[in-house]
DNA sequence: CATGGATTGGATGGATCCAATCTAGAGAAC
DNA sequence: GTTCTCTAGATTGGATCCATCCAATCCATG
C-alpha cells in the first residue's frame, strides 16, 4: 500500500516522528518542490510518507503556527503567498535581529571562524556566478553557502533564542525564491558579495556598531530585492 | 456528558475551533492556573473542554512549536520551566524588537494615543500600588495596564510581523510571574514607572533613537529582574 | 532485608471510522 | 445560450479504537 516515498521514517530513535513529517513538508516547500499557493491535501501527503492522516494533520498545525501555510477551516491548507509588504515587514525585523547577532558575534568570533566566513563568502560568489553561466534552474550550492554566512554569525552570537527567532522568520519564505535572486541578477550578486565583505571587515576590526549597521542595511536591502520580486510576480503562481 | 466547562466552544463563526482550545490552554498557563512544570494530560483537558482528545493533541502541538510546553515523545507534555539564562536571552531579543517598535512609533503616534500611554502608565502605577497594599495574591488589573503600554506601542509601530514576533516571545513565559514583580517590589514598581515615563517623553520629543535606547534598556532591566526571580525559585515549583 | 525482574496500570501516538462541509458538474428553467 | 439549483463526489475535522511505551508496584530470590 502507498508508494512509501521515503524509507527514513523507520526511525525508532525514540523522539518525534511527527516532527519529521513537518520537517519534510517544510523542506518540500522551501525547495520549491511544492510551489507557493499550492493546496496541501492531507491524504496525498499521508500516502506519500506512508503514514496515516493523523500525524500529517498535526504536522500541518505546526506549519500553520509557523506561518508557512494557511489553514482554512473546511477547505484545507495552502502554501502561503507572501504579500510584498509582508516581506518588507519581516525583513525589517530580521535586519534588526541579525544586526544584534553581528554585534554579539564581534567579541566571540575566533580566527578560524573568521576565515570560514571569508571562504564561504568567496565560495558563494564563485558558485552563483558559475550557476548563472551554466543556466541551472535553481541555485543549490550557492544558497547553502549564503546560508553558511548568516548561520555561522547567528551561531557564534551565542543566543539560542535569537537564532530561533531569526530561523522562524526565514522559514516563512521559501528559499528557492531568494536563491534565484543570487544567480539571476549580476548586479545583485556583486552587491551581496561586497556587503558581506564589509560586514566581515567591520567584525575583524572589532567595531560592533559598524558591523551591526552594515548587517542591518544588508538585510534590509536583500528584503527590498525579495519584496520587489514578489511584486513583479504578484498574481502569478510560481512553478505551477 | 463530561463537565462541559465552557459553553463558548459552540462557535460556528467559521474558523478554528482547535485554535480556541489552544488559546484556552495557553490562557490557563499564562494566568498561573496551570503551574509551570505541571503535566498536561490529554484526557483530562479533553473532558474539561468537552471534546475528544484529537483537537487537544493538535492544540498541544501548536503550543509546542510556540515553545510554551515541552512534549517528550511518549511521556506527555509539561509546562516548560524557563532557565534563567533563557529568560536573559529572550529578553535581549525582545529589547531589540521593542526598541525598534518604539523607534517606529515616534513618527506615528497621535496625540490621543500619547495621552493614552500616559494614563495607562499612571493607572498601572496606582493599581499595582493599591494591590500591593491590599495584598491581593496576583496582580490582575495592573498587569493589564502594563500590557497596554507595550501593546499600544507595538500596534502603533504598524508592523504586524514585529508585533507577532514580540508576542511569541512574551507567550513563552507565564504572565503571572512577571506580574507579581510589579506588585511585589516597591523599588521595582517605582523604577518601572519612571522608565515608562522617560520613554514617553522621548517619543513626545520626537527623538527616535532616545526612545529606542530607553526602551531597550527598560526591557533588558525587566528581563534581568525576571531572570533573577527564576534564579531564586530555581528548583521550586510555583504554586504547586 | 535488600535488590532485581516481571507484571500491571495508565497514558501517548497512530489508524480508522463517521459526520459535516465544500466544490464541481449535470440538468432544468428562463 | 445562460444561469440557477440540486445532487454526487471529495476532503476535512472530530471521535473512537488499538498497539506501544513508560512507570510504578509487587513478588521472588539471594
Amino acid at each position: 500500500m502507498s508508494t512509501m516515498g521515503d524509507a527514513s521514517l523507520s526511525e525508532k530513535t525514540g523522539h518525534a516522528l511527527v516532527d519529521d513529517i513537518a520537517a519534510k513538508i517544510r523542506e518540500r516547500i522551501m525547495s520549491g518542490d511544492i510551489p507557493i499557493g499550492a493546496q496541501l491535501r492531507q491524504a496525498e501527503l499521508a500516502s506519500d510518507f506512508g503514514v496515516s492522516r493523523t500525524p500529517v494533520r498535526e504536522a500541518l498545525r505546526q506549519l500553520q503556527t509557523g506561518g508557512l501555510i494557511d489553514v482554512v477551516p473546511n477547505r484545507g491548507a495552502v502554501v502561503r503567498v507572501p504579500a510584498p509588504w509582508e516581506v518588507r515587514e519581516a525583513y525589517e525585523v530580521r535586519a534588526e535581529l541579525e544586526a544584534l547577532a553581528a554585534s554579539r558575534a564581534v567579541t566571540r568570533l575566533s580566527r578560524a571562524e573568521m576565515d570560514r566566513l571569508r571562504t564561504a563568502n568567496q565560495e558563494m560568489y564563485d558558485r552563483s556566478l558559475a550557476e548563472s553561466e551554466a543556466g541551472s534552474a535553481r541555485g543549490h550550492s550557492s544558497r547553502q553557502e549564503n546560508d553558511v554566512f548568516h548561520t555561522t554569525i547567528t551561531t557564534v552570537a551565542q543566543n539560542a533564542r535569537l537564532a530561533r527567532t531569526i530561523d522562524e522568520i526565514n522559514e516563512t519564505f521559501p528559499r528557492n525564491v531568494s536563491a534565484q535572486l543570487l544567480v539571476g541578477d549580476d548586479r545583485y550578486r556583486e552587491e551581496n558579495f561586497r556587503e558581506h565583505a564589509a560586514i566581515i571587515d567591520a567584525m575583524e576590526r572589532g567595531d560592533a556598531v559598524a558591523a551591526a549597521d552594515a548587517m542591518r542595511e544588508h538585510v534590509r536591502k536583500a528584503g527590498e530585492h525579495l519584496a520587489q520580486w514578489y511584486e513583479r510576480r504578484s498574481s502569478t503562481v510560481f512553478r505551477g
